[in-house]
DNA sequence: GATGAATGAGTATTCATTCAT
DNA sequence: TATGAATGAATACTCATTCAT
């Protein structure tokens, strides 16, 4: 039984679903995935619970499409960044600039990506579109520094390890807030753990 | 409306109590808390729904002493390791040494570690239970490098940030398994990076 | 959190809702309110439990509903007597009418009377919607009185216990069938005290 | 198989039994039956669930307990009124007295007299006790007219509606409290209605 | 007698999904 | 396409009653 869906052809119709998957992403950020039912979605993206189920198979559908948008939204800027670089590389200057693109990154999309990322756990291709975003990231950074002229041994684990050190010092600043932690102090010692892992 | 809540002081219903809680551990981390059902809990429990509801004021009551095992189970054993520290203190070792450590206890405790940390995006107790945990161990930690006659500047932050990135790693080498990653260089630059984070 | 109930426009919607209603008339004058469930006035509508909770908020909802069709079933034919009366009064006449109908209305709507009035000890809303009806029996009887030319003093007060002592009398002879008692001497005594009550 | 119940025969189990009787009179009235449970009797009383379960067959059981103290606590009152008129009789007075000690026995025991006649419906036991009480009343009441000198013709009916109506006044003087009514003026009707349904 | 831990049937309510129109 | 009425399985929690101690 092969699952009907349709796959909007016509502009309105291509507009509805993206209606339907803002609708998602805003409710799933406000109120979690969850405590989200289909009828607010259909009811904030105005369209009726019905042509949410023509769109999509069901709830789960909706949030793999917010998941895409997601990861666009937050992929693609940092991607940028890596795409206007030339050698000589300044690698503090980049570093600097990635630490803050990532704050402002999280910083407008910081609900969505717990509620996204607290999925991670019970369903394996959120997980994995997870994963191929590291992935990717991984792979056009490694690329760019190579354009820049830099590499290093161990440059896909060093890269890797940085953007993880990044976002958890993001994700630290904009969440956790421990009031015993100095922030620009920790700031200072982000650049400088990665200042000496990129040392060649 | 004074809530009854057995706090169980035969011997007999303590070992209820904590068979309940312990079904709930690992129903939480095969299925996660949402997917899992209060009649579920008291099967694998061997007890009644009822009696559940006797120790417990509701399900996320459950969840809560549930956390307080785990947070002990992770907690203590790394805590155990700086209490065995003397001067004159040797980095790389302890550095290793807490790696190793940290790797078999996110083994151990995997499933359930998701399981809660994806909790604390929806619920503030949970989430507060969290960040405490980090604050303790932060601050344990800080006061053992102390009696080590060791102290950075900045050395708070210096060791938030080292716990979090040896948690990422440990969570890397369990969980994401990028094929591309060569997880044993990724931990050489994981040393590299606390080394010199920590150099004084 | 905007509660949806929908307020049915279809034709066939609104024969729905009103066969839940019934359905709750039916079983709250039957088993009393608190031994109806919901599953089973669904069923006897002949509807799913979900779309009784589409048309009422909770079960109490579905209470009040009944409670005013109950209300106007007893409220609207005694209000008719009295719009057609016109002077002169006959008052031993329309006092003798007013019984006949009153123990007619209260054969027919015995049970539920009893399991609503039941419920006006611990329920507000319910216990000031009868209070309500005997204002406006009260107010609508004076009104009919005064266009019957007639107004003694103490209108009002005359006109409640009126209403109350017929009540009384119906609900005896209906319910408590005390066989030491003879009912129409009975209510020859109570046709007595009005009169004496209305004499001017 | 038999009921075990115990009948206390120790004073101390006495004392126990009347203690729960009375935090189920206390409970029933203040929340009613439906919403008071066992083991909050239990805990007022001061004794272990089990005990209660010892000297009841169950929950209905204290109910039929608590109605009898009810009873007898507006019984007795009247009846003692009566048993200290000789002739001439006051009527006037006398009516006048009986008013007075049912609005005070009513404000005493308004509650649980709610909560126990609200059972009527269900409980056909409970609805026989009440109507017993009135078969009590209007012979013992009558008895006393007898000895009073005074036997009007239908004396039994009379009584029964003289009861009735005094109750009904005394319930709407507490309860009702309908704001267009003056309550002094609507006693003054009572009386009078009163008065003519005993004229002879 | 006395305890209170233990039971488990019972119930209101929600919500993803379907389907007649 | 589009609607939203209709479905009914699923679930947290309660409480009268029992029973081992």
């Amino acid at each position: 039984m092969d699952k009907k869906i349709r796959e909007p052809k016509q502009l309105r119709s291509v507009e509805k679903k993206n209606r339907i998957v803002q609708a998602g992403y805003e409710l799933f950020a406000e109120k979690g995935y969850i405590n989200t039912n289909t009828a607010e979605i259909a009811k904030k993206a105005g369209v009726s619970v019905g042509l949410v189920y023509g769109y999509f198979n069901d709830k789960r559908d909706i949030l793999l499409d917010v998941l895409d948008i997601y990861i666009n939204n937050v992929f693609a800027p940092i991607l940028d960044m890596f795409g206007q670089i030339s050698p000589p590389l300044d690698f503090e200057k980049t570093i600097n600039n990635i630490v803050d693109k990532t704050i402002e990154l999280h910083k407008n999309n910081a609900l969505i990506h717990e509620a996204l990322h607290s999925m991670t756990y019970m369903d394996e291709e959120i997980n994995n579109k997870f994963l191929l975003l590291e992935d990717n990231m991984t792979e056009k950074i490694v690329e760019a520094l190579k354009k820049a002229e830099y590499s290093p041994s161990d440059v896909k684990e060093k890269v890797h390890l940085a953007i993880e050190t990044i976002q958890s010092y993001a994700h630290e600043c904009i969440y956790d807030n421990h009031n015993y932690i100095n922030y620009s102090a920790m700031r200072q010692n982000v650049i400088k753990m990665l200042l000496a892992l990129f040392k060649i």
